[in-house]
DNA sequence: ATTCACCCTG
DNA sequence: CAGGGTGAAT
C-alpha cells in the first residue's frame, strides 16, 4: 500500500485516470462475482413471536448472605437451557436487493475526496486490497482496447441498471405512497368513500415532493456518468445516451417544480464540481467479508456525504438516500415529522398516546410477554425509537406487575377462605378477580375479553395458590417459576389489532 | 456499555 | 404509570 501511494504521487493525471478505470473494472468484476456467490441472501427474521422462549431465568444468588435466593427445585422438570430475555429486541431491516454492482457507481457519485483529506494508511489499505483480487498492485497502465471495451460494456450495463433502479424506486415510492394514503383515507372515512378523488392536494404535493427530492439522485447519476466519461475518454456515445436519459428524467421532474436548487443539489454539484476540476483517486472501503451483515448498521457506513456532511451543513435530513450496500433508494429511518407526513404511509408518530396505552392494555389480554417485534408490528402508526420501545416494554412490565399482584392477592384470599384444593379455584367473568383485572385493562368494558385470558388468570391463580400453600413464597424468587409457566400462555394477537384505527373500529 | 426484567416507590 | 435502582445478559 505504501508503494501504491508512492506511485500515486508520481503518476500524471492520465495515469491516474487510467488506474481509476482499471480499478472500477476490477471492482465490477469483483462485485459481479460476489453477486453470483451471494445469490441467496440471509434473511434475519427472528422467529420468536411468543416471547416465551426468551424467558430469562435469572437467579439472583448474589445476596446469599442475607437471604438465600435460589429457585428451589420444584416438582417439574427445571428447563435447563439458557434463555435470553423476556422481550427480545431485534431490529430487522429487511431490504436486500440483488443489484450489488451498483456499488461502483455509487462510489463514483459519493466517494470522499482523498486529496484534500489526509490520506492515511487505513484509507489506502482499501485501495490496495481492492486491487489484490487478481490484478497486480498499481502498475503503470496503458489503455488497452480490450480493457476499454470491457469497461465500456460494464459501465454501460451498470449505469443502465442504476438509472433503472433509481427510476423504479422513485416510482415505487410514489405509487406506494399514493396507495397508502388512499388506504388510510378509506379507513378514516370508514369504508363508504371508496372512490376518493385524486385531486386531493396532499397527494399531489406528495408526489411532487418525492420527485423533487429524488431529483438530486438523478442529477447525480447523470452528472457522475458524464464526469466519469469525460475524464476517462472524450466521447463514449453509449454512455452519453444513458446520461442523457437520466438528465431527461430530471428535466421532466423540473417542470413540476421551480428550479431552485435544493440543498441536496448544491452539495452534489459542489462534490461533482470538485471532482471534475481535480480528478481524484476514488476510494472504496476495505473489502467486506462475504458474511457481511448488510442488513444492519447502514447508518455507520462511512462514505455517504449525503448523510454525513450535507445534513450537518444544511440541517436537513435527506429524504431519500442511496443505500450504500444495495445501491437502491431508501427512505431515511429517521425522518422529520414533516417528511414522514410527506411519505404518508403511516404517519409515524413520535410519542405514545393514551390511545396506544389503551390498545396495549387490550393486547395484554392475549400476550403478557410481547416481543418488541410484535409490538412494532401491532403499532404501525408509532415511530419506534429507543424511548418509545422502552416505554411500551415498560407498559407491559407494569401490566404484568398489576396482573400478578392481583392474582397473588386473590390467591391469598382464597387460601384464607379455607379453600383446600387448587382445582376448586375458578375464574369467571363474574369473579372479583376478573372484575379487578378488567377494570384495569378494559375499564370502559368496550372490549370483550377473550376466553383465553380467563384461562391464563385461572392458571396463574392456581399456581400462586399452590406455591403459597406449599410455603414456597419464603423464597424471594418464588414468583419467577410462575412467570416462567405463565409466559407460555401467550397467544396470537388478532390481526385486527394491527390496524392503526383498531380502537375506533372495534370499541365504538 | 447497553438493554431489559423485576422491584420498589411516589 | 413513570422513575430509579439492581442484577443479569449480551
Amino acid at each position: 500500500m505504501a508503494a501504491a501511494q508512492l506511485n500515486m504521487s508520481q503518476l500524471d493525471q492520465h495515469s491516474v485516470k487510467a488506474m481509476l478505470l482499471q480499478k472500477h473494472i476490477s471492482e465490477l468484476e469483483k462485485y459481479q462475482q460476489y453477486n453470483g456467490e451471494k445469490a441467496d441472501s440471509p434473511t434475519n427474521e427472528s422467529g420468536n413471536d411468543s416471547g416465551c422462549e426468551n424467558f430469562s431465568d435469572r437467579k439472583s444468588d448474589h445476596d446469599s448472605s442475607t437471604n438465600a435466593r435460589s429457585i428451589s427445585p420444584i416438582s417439574d422438570e427445571e428447563p435447563k437451557m439458557k434463555r435470553s430475555k423476556l422481550i427480545d429486541v431485534v431490529n430487522v431491516d429487511a431490504p436486500v436487493s440483488q443489484s450489488r454492482n451498483m456499488f461502483s457507481i455509487r462510489n463514483l457519485i459519493y466517494s470522499k475526496d482523498t486529496s484534500d483529506s489526509e490520506t492515511d494508511q487505513s484509507e489506502d489499505s482499501g485501495n490496495a486490497a481492492s486491487n489484490s483480487n487478481g490484478s497486480s498492485p498499481p502498475r503503470p497502465w496503458s489503455p488497452d482496447h480490450e480493457v476499454m471495451r470491457k469497461l465500456k460494456a460494464d459501465l454501460s450495463t451498470t449505469l443502465h441498471s442504476f438509472v433503472d433502479t433509481v427510476v423504479s424506486d422513485v416510482c415505487n415510492k410514489v405509487s406506494s405512497n399514493y396507495k397508502e394514503s388512499l388506504r388510510n383515507q378509506r379507513k378514516a372515512f370508514h369504508e363508504h368513500r371508496l372512490h376518493l378523488h385524486q385531486e386531493d392536494p396532499m397527494d399531489t404535493v406528495d408526489t411532487r415532493q418525492i420527485i423533487e427530492d429524488a431529483k438530486p439522485m438523478l442529477t447525480a447519476a447523470a452528472a457522475a456518468a458524464q464526469s466519469t466519461i469525460s475524464s476517462a475518454s472524450p466521447s463514449i456515445a453509449s454512455f452519453a445516451a444513458h446520461a442523457q436519459r437520466a438528465q431527461q428524467l430530471q428535466q421532466l421532474t423540473s417542470r413540476h417544480t421551480p428550479s431552485v436548487p435544493t440543498p441536496h443539489q448544491a452539495i452534489l454539484s459542489q462534490h461533482l464540481a470538485a471532482r471534475a476540476t481535480q480528478p481524484q483517486v476514488f476510494q472504496r472501503e476495505a473489502p467486506r467479508p462475504l458474511g457481511y451483515p448488510y442488513t444492519a448498521l447502514q447508518s455507520s457506513y462511512p462514505y455517504n456525504p449525503m448523510l454525513n456532511s450535507a445534513t450537518e451543513t444544511y440541517g436537513r435530513r435527506p429524504f431519500l438516500s442511496i443505500d450504500p450496500l444495495t445501491g437502491r433508494i431508501k427512505s431515511e429511518h429517521e425522518m422529520s415529522d414533516e417528511q414522514a407526513m410527506i411519505f404518508g404511509a403511516a404517519h409515524p408518530q413520535e410519542g405514545l398516546t393514551p390511545h396506544h396505552l389503551k390498545k396495549a392494555k387490550l393486547m395484554f389480554f392475549y400476550t403478557r410477554y410481547p416481543s418488541s417485534n410484535v409490538l412494532k408490528t401491532f403499532f404501525p402508526d408509532v415511530k419506534f425509537n429507543r424511548a418509545t420501545t422502552s416505554q411500551l416494554i415498560k407498559w407491559f412490565s407494569n401490566f404484568r406487575e398489576f396482573f400478578y399482584i392481583q392474582i397473588e392477592k386473590y390467591a391469598r384470599h382464597a387460601l384464607s377462605e379455607g379453600i383446600e384444593n387448587a382445582a376448586d379455584l375458578k375464574v369467571t367473568r363474574e369473579s372479583e378477580l376478573f372484575k379487578a383485572l378488567n377494570n384495569h385493562y378494559n375499564k370502559t368494558n368496550e372490549f370483550e375479553v377473550p376466553e383465553e385470558f380467563l384461562d391464563v388468570a385461572l392458571m396463574s391463580l392456581r399456581e400462586f395458590f399452590v406455591n403459597i400453600k406449599e410455603g414456597r413464597d419464603v423464597d424471594p424468587s418464588w414468583k419467577k417459576a410462575i412467570y416462567k409457566i405463565i409466559c407460555k400462555s401467550d397467544i396470537e394477537i388478532p390481526d385486527a389489532f394491527k390496524s392503526a384505527t383498531f380502537l375506533t373500529d372495534v370499541a365504538h
